[in-house]
DNA sequence: CTTTTTCATTGACTTGAGTTAAGAAATAAC
DNA sequence: GTTATTTCTTAACTCAAGTCAATGAAAAAG
């Protein structure tokens, strides 16, 4: 299970054993039922969570409509705004498969630090990949209309698709059920 | 004129007058005329900038359509996705005024690092603010039918209506000209 | 296995944005 | 100040997404 983590971590930095085992006993593991609200609106976020196994999905309530940001699966972090900003979120977190997750928080990542300084110059790198790719699905979201945005989803990640209700899928492309449902009838043609 | 530079600043450190002098020393400063493109498609981005005056917007040509994607005006910085990934920019800067701008580089950057030490530690603090920025503009684009993005943007930022002209503010909310002057007339009455 | 609930599809109709084209208003150029 | 160009508005029409309602399919609960 830990190697989810050691794998996600590669991408920015080479573990030592040593660290890896450091890393390990320092982390906090817990499970989840699908459906469990790891974040509520109005809450403050004490904790980053970083997918073991499972998916969880972000939405905002807009006049009791549920608008669906983000879906996150194995091996990406979640680092809510309201972590960061320490303002109420203003926005959801919800498991969407039962989940295992890893939490992070202020203390425990200090600590860690201490014991395994190298991960502190990670920090940023992440920081920029993230808004590196917020800034990605901003600008497609102007760039395309749903249709090419369902057709992007397709490709680009079509696990998701098979995943996660066609409901929430439509929210995410910012349309409705009945349209998606009309979209894909339109490209099977 | 460093004063903007300084206010800027002050959001996040305070300096000495020694710290602003050297700072005031190192800066590049250029003009630039309405027009002109700090960035190209296709271009790799050596520079981020810092407008001092006048304004800036950001935008994707998809098939022979600009889609703008931001304004920016005086105070505020701009790092190119382009100079942080070290790949082609998919984008365009184009100064929509007379500009007056600071400009950095790498180089630079790293210079004035050593000699003002202090200045290091910020480089986070804006990218957070830079990340919570961009997720709170994709939020908003997801929650809200034009109309209301519109309205936002009377509110929030009434000077940009002033300055900028309509058919790329209708751009920015990712509606046509045309469609914006009805909307106009439609919260009129 | 059966029932219940949730989710997906379809149809008829409404609504708002896109398109095309024309003319008015505002800016820039001379 | 006049002309030329750019920007904004309006109108008629098209089209895709929203809405409402009904039905069918799939999943969860019993």
């Amino acid at each position: 299970m830990d190697e989810v983590i050691f794998d996600f971590l590669s991408k920015y930095i080479d573990l030592t054993e040593e660290e890896k085992s450091i890393l390990s006993e320092h982390k906090l593991i817990r499970s989840f039922k699908k459906g469990t609200l790891l974040l509520k609106e109005g809450e403050l976020a004490k904790e980053c969570f970083f997918i073991l196994k499972g998916c969880i999905y972000s939405y905002y309530l807009v006049e009791g409509e549920v608008k669906v940001t983000e879906f996150f699966v194995e091996k990406q972090p979640i680092t809510p705004v309201s972590y960061t900003t320490k303002k109420e979120s203003e926005y959801y977190l919800e498991c969407l498969e039962d989940c295992i997750i890893s939490i992070g928080s202020q203390e425990r990542s200090a600590e860690i630090m201490k014991k395994v300084p190298r991960l502190a110059a990670l920090g940023p790198t992440v920081l920029e990949d993230e808004l590196a790719s917020q800034r990605m699905k901003y600008d497609n979201f102007i760039k395309l209309t749903p249709e090419k945005r369902y057709q992007n989803l397709q490709n680009q990640s079509p696990d998701l698709l098979n995943r996660i209700p066609q409901y929430l899928i439509a929210s995410y492309l910012g349309i409705k059920p009945e349209s998606l449902s009309r979209i894909r009838k339109r490209i099977l043609k």
